[in-house]
RNA sequence: GGGCGGAUACUCAAGCGGCCAACGAGGGCAGACUGUAAAUCUGCUGGUUUCACCUACGGGGGUUCGAAUCCCUCUCCGCCCA
């Protein structure tokens, strides 16, 4: 085969994979498909060091460099164990609060534990992890105004829209410290490239400006060329970012949220935003995706799209034995045939779910349903609970109760749980304890 | 430093002496219909020992039979003049 026929097809496998999934948002050169095509390229991508551990909103940047290897490239993830005790002010309104030291290294390193799973860290095409504390820190002030900051133009850097946003509002400045950041991942892409010859960077919409900041940069100091490709900040159909729930982030470690709740996330996925979601965070070729779109508008009651986005999620996340659980915790939930399962399953459900405990003792003369789960996730006053069984919303082990009914020991299932169900999705178990 | 105006429940926002646990909107929760979706309709959205009481309209003090509403003061915010 003709050498340059192999390089059309390399071309097409970066730009194109993430085109059609409608995850390129812009790129800074249109040579950046030659440059892909031409030979095996270095791209990374930032990540913040504000928790110790990621959420799907943080996705799209491992999914990207996800896509850059899986097309022959090499990945660099770099947590941002430097630029973390600045503060990006991208797409932040107001001055964000320092995080100490000992916090960003810490939160910088205990990320590092995600990639694992989504990017390939052996081979020729190893993954590797950087953190920018390691040549931030041994950069001094006067070398920083002297080699770097003399390639910046203050009248470029106060049009930027993550600065100008915040010169506008009298009442939300922006500190030098802020402003001083894109001077700091600029320099993170020039020393990538000096280091490791990457050449591409990746990230959000809201990093393009940073991005463009390092490519000049670069072309400043090495004249050499470099780009970057952004994703479309990502929301729902109804414009809500993506991830975010009333009971917090969805993150991507089990010890955040648990493979169930995960699980859970993807399931309710609307049917708006399901075939979008499978292109936009799964792995799955198009026809596959055509099929699960074709199946959702004809036979939209199976959820086979939301089904499929759910379980590719949560193994990709979390493996395949944890999918499994996941998977037999919810259907055991929502078929309400909780009272089939042994003592072993119900102590996996109820490890996954909001729970308390109550004496055996005091349940052995019998707890009205409204004191019974008045306190617990179900319920958070009396008011509350006589309502919810008024509007017969709880059950107890998969059985509806009204307000007569009354609690003893003997509604413990195997393993000494009881399980209250409040409405369609919130759960909670009881556990007895004997003294 | 001076002069105004404002602070009300998750958010916005009425109320301006008793009929106020506080209009309305959004959000949230539940029910019905469905598919653990969306839309729609209905109900709820301070607490309790629920036809009553308690706690709440920025903090504290006062006037009054009675205050979110009037007065004083403190804190914070906005606008205007220096």
């Amino acid at each position: 085969m003709a050498p340059h026929l192999a390089h059309g097809t390399a071309t097409t496998a970066l730009l194109d994979e993430l085109s059609w999934r409608g995850m390129l948002h812009q790129t800074t050169s249109p040579d950046l498909a030659a440059h892909l095509a031409s030979g095996v390229r270095v791209g990374y991508a930032g990540f913040d060091p504000t928790s110790d551990s990621l959420t799907i909103g943080n996705f799209m940047g491992i999914k990207l460099l996800a896509h850059l290897q899986r097309a022959g490239h090499k990945p660099i993830v770099v947590s941002g164990g430097g630029t973390g005790l600045i503060g990006d002010p991208s797409g932040k309104s107001a001055e964000r609060q320092l995080l100490t030291r000992e916090l960003a290294e810490h939160n910088a390193r205990s990320q590092q534990r995600i990639f694992d799973r989504f990017l390939d860290f052996s081979g020729p095409r190893a993954a590797v992890i950087r953190n920018n504390i390691d040549w931030l820190e041994s950069m001094s002030y006067l070398d920083m105004l002297r080699d770097i900051g003399k390639h910046f133009s203050v009248n470029q850097m106060i049009a930027r829209d993550s600065v100008a946003s915040r010169l506008e509002g009298r009442e939300q400045g922006i500190s030098y410290t802020e402003f001083s950041y894109m001077i700091l991942q600029a320099y993170d892409f020039l020393h990538l490239h000096r280091a490791d010859g990457c050449t591409i960077q990746l990230g959000g919409s809201d990093q393009f400006g940073n991005i463009v900041s390092g490519i000049d940069l670069i072309r400043r100091l090495e004249q050499h060329e470099s780009f970057g490709a952004t994703c479309p900040l990502v929301t729902t159909s109804d414009g809500q970012k993506i991830g975010k729930t009333e009971k917090g982030a969805i993150w991507l470690t089990a010890d955040r949220t648990s493979p169930y709740r995960f699980l859970q996330y993807w399931l309710n996925t609307s049917d708006a935003d399901a075939v979008k979601f499978l292109r936009w965070f799964t792995f799955l070729e198009s026809d596959a995706i055509e099929a699960l779109a074709h199946a959702l508008a004809t036979e939209p009651g199976k959820r086979e799209a939301q089904k499929t986005l759910a379980a590719e999620m949560t193994r990709m996340t979390h493996g395949a034995t944890e999918l499994a659980r996941a998977q037999a915790t919810s259907e055991a939930l929502f078929s309400g045939l909780v009272k089939s399962l042994d003592a072993a399953q119900i102590a996996e459900i109820a490890a996954d779910l909001p729970s308390s405990s109550v004496a055996t003792t005091a349940l052995s003369q019998g707890i009205s349903i409204v004191d019974f789960i008045t306190g617990t996730s179900c319920a958070a006053s009396k008011r509350e609970a006589r309502e919810f069984v008024q509007n017969g919303a709880v059950s107890i082990n998969g059985e509806k109760v009204t307000l007569e009914c009354t609690v003893r020991a003997e509604h413990a299932l195997p393993g000494g749980v009881i399980l209250i169900r409040r409405g369609k999705k919130a759960y909670h178990a009881v556990r007895l304890q004997s003294s």
